[in-house]
DNA sequence: GGTTTTCTGTGCATCAATGCACAAGGAGGC
DNA sequence: GCCTCCTTGTGCATTGATGCACAGAAAACC
């Protein structure tokens, strides 16, 4: 059953009754219409009409078709006024992706954007790879750092995570605290393994500090916080993380250059709808009342 | 939502994710693929892929047309295997129409054959109309006489129905029985009230007896044989109506020249289907074992 | 890292589907 | 009974959709 051109050809012409109401219906030449039921039935290889005079009378299986292709219409009727409305309304799902160590921050805007807009349904994702935008997978991405330039895909600066230098309580009553960096000499470290990481305060650190200060070391970054919490070492939370944990010293209090910025990334071909743009508005306005950034 | 095909061709796009994927099961070329997505979604007004090198990933938009048109694919599917099966099989509708005055001796015909095939639902339909089958009114006509000959419509003869001369009882008890044509004057006669009849034993009977003898007429066949059986006068009938009825008497026997032809007429499209054909089996094999006919 | 494969995308030539004009035939109205 | 309108049907010209060839890019594989 190929062609279903030919389908919605015959079913107008089984609804009405006549070749030429069908074309005129259809939009096309008459001669097509006939084209087309003449095809068809070739096909099939039985009559659906029986041709006379006064136009064409469907058979037992024009009518089957005719019921069939009814139904069809309606469906595709319904598809093409959701998806034309879609594209214009807040609803459906909204997948946003983002790195982890931002996730507590990302977590209530998203669910008062829920909240706001109750047909959307929000989908979290964050994951160790970086998702593609270009591959459908989420339709914002929170993403840290001066990234690659891809094509398509439209970028706006959100925040800059200010970042400081903390210790656990506990690592102060064993090593004390450094008043600045002169009072370095001698302390314990806590940095990232990885070596191109893109974050300014590891650079730092790693610049500052003599590689044998380093006494811990991890790639995962909610590993290196949990290794700052147990007094491994002093080390670079974002302000946000450490606010209001009795545990944790502010070592050295947050500088600009170690502020990182927090961009926000669309597939240019979402960044138009009103689902998009609406949780953009959304996640800004939640952003402007953040504390903690720069 | 115009133009069924590009949404076949954008379901198979959905399902296989690659615009070559869905060109190679369309037997078409990758590049109609590509135009037929592209006008469908300037038509809608909004992305059902995201493009990239990979192939193409439905969006939301696009999995909802997936899901649309899967149902699609499946309802046609079944609608060709029922057409195509359908002229193969003997099942669905067999309209037969006919004359009223035959009714009585084609309905057993018509239930052994409902028996014979469960699947078919007979519909019997006798109206003083003509039901015409160049209209797709009935599958099958059974008509008498010498009719019109229509284009498309393939005529057989079925059986000759004879007639003879009977007056009921009470008839013969008033007036006595003519033992042949040389006793009619005096008598009265029931005779069809249209003058161009094309019924031979009555227009026997208009060129026999005198017009004032005739002192029942109706245009109704039914209505003449219940003048018949009311003992109004002496009038045809049919020898398989009459047969068997104890309140009629025989006035003269039957005779080649008032039997009057019985015709299968069916519509050339519908002829060669096996579910006509097994009926015209059926139907000129019960004919042979009907009495009463030439 | 280089190579191969696979996929998309586009300009150009071709072909098939479409539109047009006209014929024929039946139905309905005056 | 004749006329008119509406309908189907077909040969021919045209246009629009399709196929082809090639480019470019990204992923996969060795």
């Amino acid at each position: 059953m190929e062609n279903w051109d030919e389908i919605r050809t015959a079913f107008q012409v089984a609804r009405l009754g006549t070749v030429s109401g069908a074309a005129e219906v259809l939009g096309v030449h008459h001669a097509t219409v006939i084209r087309h039921i003449d095809a068809l039935e070739k096909r099939l290889g039985s009559k659906l009409f029986q041709r006379h005079a006064r136009g064409y009378t469907p058979t037992e299986a024009g009518r089957d078709l005719l019921a069939v292709a009814q139904t069809t219409e309606e469906q595709f009727a319904h598809l093409a006024s959701r998806i034309k409305g879609q594209g214009e309304t807040v609803s459906g799902e909204l997948v946003v992706t983002s790195i982890a160590g931002v996730a507590d921050l990302l977590t209530p805007v998203m669910v008062s954007f829920q909240e706001k807009w109750p047909d959307v349904r929000v989908r979290f994702l964050t994951d160790m790879r970086v998702f593609r935008l270009d591959y459908g997978e989420a339709h914002v991405a929170i993403r840290a750092g001066a990234g690659p330039e891809e094509p398509d895909n439209v970028v706006q600066p959100l925040a800059r995570i200010r970042a400081a230098l903390y210790a656990a309580r506990s690592y102060v009553d064993r090593f004390g605290r450094p008043g600045s960096e002169e009072e370095f000499p001698g302390h314990r470290f806590v940095c990232s393994d990885n070596e191109t990481t893109r974050a300014p305060f590891h650079r730092w650190l790693r610049a500052t500090v003599q590689p044998d200060q380093i006494a811990y070391s991890a790639t995962e970054p909610a590993a290196l916080e949990e290794a700052v919490l147990a007094g491994a070492g002093i080390g670079f939370m974002s302000v946000f993380r450490a606010a209001g944990n009795p545990d944790l010293v502010e070592v050295l209090p947050p500088r600009a250059e170690w502020e990182s910025p927090l961009r926000i990334v669309t597939h240019v071909d979402l960044h138009r709808t009103r689902k998009v743009q609406a949780f953009l508005v959304h996640l800004k306005e939640a952003a402007k009342e953040w504390k903690f950034c720069g």
